[in-house]
DNA sequence: ACAATAGTGTCTCTGAGACAATATTGT
DNA sequence: ACAATATTGTCTCAGAGACACTATTGT
């Protein structure tokens, strides 16, 4: 960034900052993983008021001065799965970040007018959470529920609103991007690779179409040489293992089943 | 949003949000239009510090405690387009406005740190911009230059990076949404449309196909029954017009040409 | 008259999806 | 032995792109 003029030293000493109506800035993470085959979401009980008891979406104030949105949305995940360690460390470096949002009603916070930045995580089976600072607990829930009831779990402030939106997006996200490995150990199998956009999807893919489809777009996944040490769970031969390839889009993109209804 | 439990009311009382360091908001539009088949952006001459006399995104402070972040991007875009009157009303109706990502990095504004939210809008070709309270000057700018010379025009903060990621998307979203007639007036011909996707993405594209492949996603557009008052510049039969259809996704998609590189 | 342009037709190739077939494994 | 599963093969159809063609218009 350009540096101040000097005709404009003089202003910036005279600027107030706090002459404004205050905003506060939070950065909140809807962070996504699978588990036994199902997408589940790390929530936090909040320990602290407003709504004290109640489960939220893990996040916290920006460190006004300090730091970026991507450190705080990192640092964030970090504190609120008690994941600090150095072994840690390496499995936090798997996990993709991306900006998801931000939301900014005027109303949706109780205390002031809070403006939330909202930060999406896709990672690995991460072991069960340890509470952070302000949280009373922290786990893993599941992302969705069945037909008829509701769609997201129950979350104050607009939490289920951004978890609506995250689910939305990382639906469209693994269509043209080789995210889905993101949610997977760094070696896995092409049927682990479809438990992933069946359970992000909530349908069944054909697994011989699918197969060939993802060997098939270059750069998506790569051979490793070896395979699982045992076939499925009721039989069958041993899928090869692969890791992740260099692409960062995938063409020609995954498509989910049935987009072709009349104008959605 | 569920409201406080009674036993929160005290300690929300006691709440002082002035406490802590404070962080700014400020709403940032990359409004984009076709002026002459090139694409262009509103930029504003700032009339006061920082970085007074140069080019920006026009923007402003949220107005805490009053307005959703939506609504102070379509504020921002009226106020510094000059666009009030009831007749410029039906024009900004016109305009999509979407949110296209949050910038926070510590030291993008000398004053302190501010956390911009920055939004994208699409405009039919608005007249001339008149300056707003806070600009020197606003006009419509070439969003991008002849290859060789710098991608985006020269802004202060991290503007050309906002600017630049704007372009990115909206190459993207042309693809699969039906946002091309955001750009367009109510009526427009084929060839018009084509006009936009090529000033979009930079490349030429086959009349004819374009012609078929747009007639053939379901909902994109529908005819009105007129045509065109001539032909092309240079001569031809006149086109038919059509207006915007009710599809919101395109499908199937229209996707650019040559895709196909190795792994981008 | 001439060149440019709107709109349509045709052909080929790629890729998606339905379905089948084969080999390999767990129970 | 049997059922489930990984992987490959085959067939058909939709759609993208290259190219050609006709009709209509501005200069």
């Amino acid at each position: 960034m350009p540096a101040a003029a000097p005709d404009e030293q003089q202003w910036l000493a005279a600027y107030d900052p706090r002459a404004f109506t205050p905003v506060a800035v939070t950065v909140d993470v809807v962070a996504l993983t699978l588990r036994a085959g199902a997408l589940h979401v790390l929530l936090v009980e909040r320990a602290e008021p407003p709504f004290q008891g109640r489960w939220a979406l893990p996040g916290g104030f920006l460190r006004a001065g300090q730091e970026d949105l991507d450190t705080a949305a990192a640092r964030e995940l970090a504190e609120e799965t008690g994941l600090h360690g150095s072994a840690d460390t390496t499995a936090l470096s798997r996990v993709h970040l991306e900006q998801l949002g931000t939301y900014g009603a005027p109303d949706r916070d109780p205390r002031m007018h809070v403006v939330s930045v909202a930060y999406l995580a896709f990672a690995p089976d991460l072991p069960d959470p340890r509470a952070g600072t302000d949280a009373a607990a922290a786990a893993w829930h599941p992302a969705t529920r069945a037909p008829g009831r509701p769609q997201v779990p129950d979350l104050v402030f607009d939490h289920a609103r951004i978890l609506a939106d995250a689910l939305t997006r990382v639906r469209a996200k693994l269509e043209y991007r080789p995210l889905a490995t993101a949610f997977l150990p760094e070696e896995f199998t092409i049927p682990d690779l479809r438990a992933v956009y069946e359970a992000v999807w909530g349908e069944h893919l054909h697994p011989g179409n699918f197969h060939r489809k993802v060997l098939s777009v270059p750069g998506f996944v790569e051979q490793t040489g070896t395979t699982a040490t045992r076939g499925g769970t009721r039989g069958g031969p041993r899928a090869r293992h692969y890791r992740a390839g260099p692409a960062t889009l995938l063409h020609p993109p995954l498509l989910r089943p049935g987009r072709d209804r009349p104008i959605p």
